[in-house]
DNA sequence: TATTGTTATACTCTATAACTATA
DNA sequence: TATAGTTATAGAGTATAACAATA
């Protein structure tokens, strides 16, 4: 990289979209390492922060990751005393996986450090043009998920 | 995901940020399917097309890649006759890429469909708001690349 | 017959180490 | 002694397939 990124990389909207997305989960990944949890314990710790309990499937297709993956996630944070899995009484093959207070605790830690990242990542930004990104991304994203919620596909 | 993303995640911003990363990335690979080429074989050409000759490792640190990546990268371009390796001159340890008229003519037509994925994924998006959007990515990218450049990382 | 969760296995991708040639 | 590029290999991460329990 002898003068900056070459303009044929700069320009292209979706390489640094891509770019920024890594440095975002790359930083956050550094800062969670001494509350002993990854980037994806912590996404499964704010899926069950606002949601009182969910399936092990339900939980892959958010993460847009593969359903054997979550057993080993759910099976960390359990072995943490972080979430609890109770079968499902109404279909007994599901899990209904519940944070414990321990859990919510911890993600509130977590969550800190993301804002923090956030923050240190998006300084450039004023307050106005990060809203209005957040919420762009956000409204971008929307059609995403509702084929996602029909259409489950894996993979990363 | 019985009602939608749960709120605990779709309110990180740097979830939805990396997932957009992620969908732009897999749109474009499958876009660039009938062209035979990836996602990174399109990079490496869209660096060429503005920089006339690049080292590998000058491209592996702008695409964040090992450098021993860019050997199979660049031998499938050369092998398609996209791009060729000459010898620096003045430093014979390096090699000199450049991109052919047939590798520019590719990177032409792939870019095409890159910015047509864009127009896709971003269609929810006023003008102005896209391209606030765009020059803010852009800003907040900036220091990274800046870092970048002085210490090299690599992996993904 | 289909689905949730589990396990074991195979596969893909990436990093590591060792090497050549240049500097 | 250090660096660019190459190769082969080992390791990490992921998907695949087969299974048990339940629907």
């Amino acid at each position: 990289m002898r003068d900056g990124l070459p303009e044929g990389l700069a320009s292209l909207a979706g390489f640094q979209l891509s770019k920024c997305g890594w440095w975002l989960e790359q930083r956050l990944e550094e800062e969670l390492e001494p509350l002993g949890i990854r980037v994806r314990h912590f996404l499964v710790l704010a899926m069950l922060s606002t949601s009182e309990t969910l399936s092990q499937q339900e939980m892959a297709d958010c993460l847009l990751l593969d359903p054997t993956l979550m057993v080993g996630l759910v099976d960390d944070l359990e072995a943490r005393g972080l979430c609890e899995r109770t079968r499902d009484p109404r279909d007994r093959r599901r899990y209904r996986v519940r944070a414990t207070e321990d859990g919510r605790a911890l993600h509130r830690r977590a969550r800190t450090l993301a804002d923090e990242v956030g923050a240190e990542v998006f300084g450039p930004l004023s307050d106005d043009e990060l809203s209005t990104v957040v919420r762009a991304i956000g409204r971008v994203m929307e059609p995403f998920w509702a084929e996602q919620a029909l259409h489950p596909r894996r993979k990363r």
